[in-house]
DNA sequence: CCTGAAGGTGAGCAAGCGCTTAGGCAAGTG
DNA sequence: CACTTGCCTAAGCGCTTGCTCACCTTCAGG
């Protein structure tokens, strides 16, 4: 013992989180938030699950609503990258969309404990960081709005009204984050996978193989 | 004037409720709620939506977490019955999943502030009264069930994850309740018919008339 | 007219809230 | 050594919270 080295017990995200306080404070509030919510939640508690005095959230944020803007913002920035990925990747619509709703879906379950955070605390954000959220949001709808109309132009997809499809299939993924459980029977894998095939069902793809 | 009348501006939900004054603070809770959260409504809040001083509350309930416990039974028992009305007709399987998801969402986007309040603040009820509302979802999620086993064994819906396929179909109406938006462009009615194609698709039910 | 129940209010208590302040301690620098 | 800087705590301020209590008003029944 003695090297650098990260304690790596389950995977670590945050890791763009610095100093390491900081990091901690946001990791504690991220749990706290996600059982409790956001204003059930008290500076003490998230204080108290850091290791720390209430005092010391202060030095690493302003207010509490800072933090929960910046654990939103990180979060909309991963599942907005993860969209990304899966859109701008070569392929069929069809292929494209099953990725994307894969690994979004696998992002929602395996950290349905930020998601939930990112997902269901929204109008807890002040005015300003709430309208900046909402725009990350749209893109998100924007990407996958992109694919199903890719799809449809393709003839692949057979979809009659594509903005409520694609409000549909966004809901249906994001509330993955709201009844996933740990202890349930599914891993993140195995709904992420379900999902892809529901939802190409939904857009009415041609069966895949 | 003078005649006993109704203030029917619009449709008066929780006629079930009463006396007059604690359906009064009722729905001005429902609407507090759904607004603001649970636990960001303060008991002046409602009192003051409901033009009562803060003490009169405390005459027609016990605590604050009971009002929500009654919105939560209350629209539960409705949510419920509407889900089971639909199950329980006669008709296909196809026709029975439909008329289900129709009305369900149809209640979801109409009530939506209800709703709201009903499937998102549940983590905000007592232990005991938790666990009585999660044995009522667990019913809403048998109806389902029931309704895509019945396809499957008729030969009508071809659904390799029933459980799965109906938690999804669950999640997927639920979710309406929170991003439904009477600004919006869409009516209930509308969202109801989408939903219920979409559905219908999920479980690969033969392309309806 | 009296009485008692039903339904309300104004004032306020104890507890808990977000957040601040004064100061302590260890490490780096001259 | 003195001094600064980064990080943290103990104590607590001002305010709001859920809820209570003493009291008031209205109205039906005898």
């Amino acid at each position: 013992m003695g090297a650098a080295q990260e304690t790596l017990g389950e995977e670590q995200p945050w890791a763009e989180v610095s100093p390491d306080a900081a990091r901690r404070l946001l990791v504690a509030a991220v749990g706290a938030f996600a059982e409790r919510g956001y204003h059930a939640t008290t500076t003490r508690d998230i204080a108290g699950r850091a290791g720390m005095s209430p005092a010391a959230l202060y030095i690493h944020y302003k207010t509490k609503e800072e933090l929960l803007h910046r654990i939103s913002r990180l979060g909309h920035d991963k599942a907005l990258t993860i969209l990304r990925t899966a859109a701008d990747s070569d392929g069929t619509a069809a292929e494209r969309l099953s990725a994307a709703v894969r690994s979004f879906v696998r992002w929602h379950a395996g950290h349905h404990t930020t998601a939930r955070v990112v997902q269901y605390e929204l109008d807890a954000l002040g005015e300003e960081h709430r309208t900046e959220i909402v725009a990350l949001r749209r893109q998100s709808d924007a990407a996958v709005r992109e694919i199903i109309n890719d799809g449809v132009r393709a003839g692949e997809f057979d979809v009659p009204d594509v903005p409520g499809t694609t409000l549909a299939v966004l809901s249906l993924c994001i509330d993955v984050a709201r009844w996933f459980n740990v202890a349930g029977r599914r891993t993140p894998d195995e709904v992420g996978a379900l999902y892809a095939d529901l939802v190409l069902r939904m857009v009415g793809a041609s069966p895949q193989k």
